[in-house]
DNA sequence: GTGTTAATTTCGGCT
DNA sequence: AGCCGAAGTTAACAC
C-alpha cells in the first residue's frame, strides 16, 4: 500500500466524466493496483477512484501542464473498460509504502439473514396458528424468504427487508404471481403476501396495501428478546 | 488527516455487529473525526468505518488486552447514535499527520438529471408534434421523469435512465398503471410509455416491448450537439 | 460468467 | 428534517 499526500487535480472519464480542481489530497494505491483519492472530510467514499483490475502509468507532463506547475501525471487505466483516471500532481508532500499482507476479512451479524432466521423461529408473530413451511423456498425466479401457512392452511409468502421500500414490494408481487399459478400452493385460496421489515416506507406500504399485501413491522430486539426467553427455557 | 499503519483488530457495534481479526491495516482519521479502516485490497469501501459526527478516545488496554499484546485502544463513538468502533492496536508501523485544507469538490457531467434536461429541451426527438407538459410530473407513487403529449394530444410518460434495465421498465409500468386511472390524462387514448436511455439492455427492451412501451436510445453527444446549435441562434 | 439481491449502502434533490 | 430515487454504486451469492 502506497500513501501519497499531494497537491493535485483529477479527471475521470468512464461511466461519467468528472473533474476535481487543484487541492491537497490523499492518494492511496492498494496492492491490487486500485487507486483512491480522498479528501480530508466527507464520508468513507473517495472523491474519485479506480477499481481493480487497473494499472497506473507515471508519465511526464506535457508542456502546457508543466507551465501550470504539474510535476508528474498518473494515468490509471482500467483493464476491462475505457475508464481512466488522470491525476496531475503539482507537489508531493508525503510518500510512503507499506506491506500489509492479506486481510482475513470481516465477520458480520445482525443483517437480513439474521432477521429471516429469527422470524422463521417465531413465525407465530405473524398470527396465531401460523406454521413454517420453509425458509428460502425456491421458485423459478428466485427464493422466497419464508413460506408458511396460516391457521386455515392458506399459504403465505413472506418477503423480509431491513428497510421496506418499493422494490421489495415488486419483488414479492412477482413471487406471488408465479406461486399463484402453482396448484400445489393454491390450497384453500390464493397465496397471501406479507411484507415484513424493520421499517416500511409510506410509499411501499401504500403499494403493498393496494395489492392486498399485508405489511408487518419487525422489532429486531423484541425478536431477539423472545429468542432469549426461549433460550432460558432450556 | 492522520495516517496510521497498524496491526490491529476491530469491533463495530451499531446497526449491526462486525468483527475484524488481527491484521495489519491502514487507519485513516479525517479532519471531521471520521475513521476509516482499509485493507490493502478490495474496493474503495473500507472494511470498517465511523461516519461523522464522531469522536475518538485513545484509552489504555485492560489487563487481558495487554496480555494479548494490545498497546492502545481507540474507541470511536458516534455522536448521535450508540454506534461504536473499538480498535485494538497491537503495533504501530507508521503514524503521520497532514494538513489538507477544504476540498473544492467534485464536478460531474453526463448523469440522468442532465439527460432529462436535454431531452425535455428537445422533446421533438421523440417524434414530430411532441410537446412537453412538464418534467418531474408528480404522481402518488413518485415523479415521472417527463410527461408530454404526441401530435394527436395523447399523453406520453417518459422514463429516462443512463442505462436502461428491467427495474426501469417496472418503474415506468407502475406509473402508467396509475396514470391510466386518471381521467385527466387519458385523453384520446391511454397514456403511452417511452423508455429512454443511453443504452438499453436486451432483457429490458424485450420486457418494455412486450408491454407496449417504446424504447428510445438517447445519444448524449447528439442531444448536447443540438443544444449547442440552439445556443448559437442567440 | 451472468444475473439477482443486500448494504452500517452513501448521496443528492425536493417537500 | 424526512422521504425518495440514483449511484462510476460495490459485493456476495446462486444458477
Amino acid at each position: 500500500m502506497r500513501l501519497v499526500i499531494a497537491k493535485c487535480s483529477v479527471d475521470y472519464e468512464g461511466r461519467l466524466a468528472a473533474h476535481l480542481p487543484l487541492a491537497t489530497r490523499l492518494l492511496l494505491v492498494k496492492a491490487d493496483g486500485s487507486v483512491l483519492v480522498h479528501s480530508d472530510g466527507g464520508s468513507y467514499k473517495p472523491l474519485n477512484w479506480m477499481s481493480p483490475p487497473c494499472a497506473t502509468a507515471e508519465i511526464e507532463p506535457d508542456e502546457s501542464e508543466r507551465a501550470d506547475g504539474v510535476e508528474t501525471v498518473w494515468v490509471v487505466q482500467h483493464a476491462k473498460s475505457d475508464g481512466r483516471l488522470r491525476i496531475r500532481i503539482h507537489e508531493v508532500l508525503h510518500d510512503s509504502s507499506h506491506e500489509l499482507g492479506v486481510d482475513p476479512g470481516l465477520v458480520k451479524d445482525g443483517v437480513e439473514a439474521h432477521l429471516q432466521k429469527l422470524l422463521a423461529e417465531h413465525i407465530h408473530t405473524l398470527g396465531d396458528g401460523y406454521r413454517l413451511v420453509r425458509r428460502e423456498y425456491m421458485t423459478a425466479i428466485g427464493p422466497v424468504d419464508i413460506l408458511c401457512r396460516d391457521a386455515d392452511g392458506v399459504h403465505v409468502a413472506v418477503e423480509i427487508k431491513r428497510r421496506g421500500e418499493i422494490d421489495g414490494v415488486e419483488q414479492l408481487t412477482r413471487y406471488l404471481e408465479l406461486m399463484n399459478r402453482d396448484p400445489h400452493l393454491v390450497t384453500g385460496g390464493p397465496v397471501q403476501g406479507v411484507f415484513a421489515a424493520q421499517e416500511i416506507k409510506p410509499q411501499a406500504r401504500t403499494l403493498a396495501t393496494d395489492r392486498g399485501i399485508r405489511c408487518v413491522t419487525l422489532d429486531y430486539d423484541a425478536l431477539r428478546g423472545i429468542d432469549d426467553v426461549t433460550g432460558r427455557l432450556f
